[in-house]
DNA sequence: GCGACAG
DNA sequence: ATCTTGTCGC
């Protein structure tokens, strides 16, 4: 049902897979409108790598307000193979998405939507198995290139492969490195880099991806606490 | 054959 | 991703 198959080491059947599954993801904006909400994941690990933890972070698409938060666990089942990311991370993202109180309407995961050498990044892998808009927010480029960037404040280039734009390069903080934002699922190529910039307040990275990148990757073992007082 | 290569 | 303190720069 979740259309990740078990690791069996087959990297070439799971690039085919990807090349099949490339095919449902959907470029252009079919989200709700006006956004209530908005969820950032993101995956750290522990124990040497030996476990997979992944976080995710729910927000008020108006205040940015911190609306509920969840951290999953699960034992690590493959290596990082560049190009199958989202094979290795999703078994432990998907679970953190239903954990949330609410389902949100639109999701960005810290990796790449469709700036993918098969156009699946994890992003879009996400959207297609899920069916929740989405988009990916990296910060370093897999595939592609692109002109240089002005050092202005939600300045963009377009990120291109092949003759085709993927995605781009989009300076979310004057004198720091740009992300690579590209559309995930059900979400426009020009769309992606305003989202990004709608939920960026004086970080590099939008609140989603900043605060669920900070709970995936603290060093202790704490599980969230329903705060008393 | 030789590099490049999300996290 | 992760191992890790101080340090450089706006």
């Amino acid at each position: 049902m979740l259309a990740i198959p078990e690791w069996n080491g087959d990297v070439q059947a799971a690039r085919e897979l990807q090349r099949e599954l490339a095919k449902g993801v959907i470029v252009r904006d079919d989200f709700p409108r006006p956004l209530r909400t908005v969820a950032g994941l993101d995956v750290g690990f522990e124990k040497d790598g030996a476990i997979t933890r992944a976080a995710a972070v729910l927000l008020d698409a108006d205040t940015l307000e911190v609306i509920d938060q969840q951290i999953v666990r699960i034992p690590t089942r493959m290596p990082y193979i560049p190009g199958l990311l989202s094979f290795r991370e999703l078994p432990a993202l998907l679970p953190a998405l239903e954990a949330l109180a609410r389902t949100p309407d639109l999701v960005m995961i810290d990796g790449h939507g469709i700036a993918h050498p098969r156009r699946l990044g994890i992003a879009a892998h996400f959207g297609v198995i899920t069916g929740l808009p989405s988009i990916g927010v990296a910060k370093s480029v897999l595939v592609g290139a692109a002109r240089p960037l002005h050092d202005t404040r939600g300045a963009h280039t377009p990120l291109r492969d092949k003759g085709e734009q993927i995605g781009w390069i989009l300076r979310s903080k004057p004198g720091c490195l740009p992300l690579i934002v590209s559309p995930g699922h059900r979400v426009s190529m020009a769309a992606a880099p305003e989202l990004v910039m709608r939920f960026a307040t004086h970080y590099r990275l939008p609140e989603p991806t900043r605060l669920a990148d900070r709970l995936a990757s603290r060093r202790d073992e704490r599980r969230h606490r329903p705060e008393a007082g």
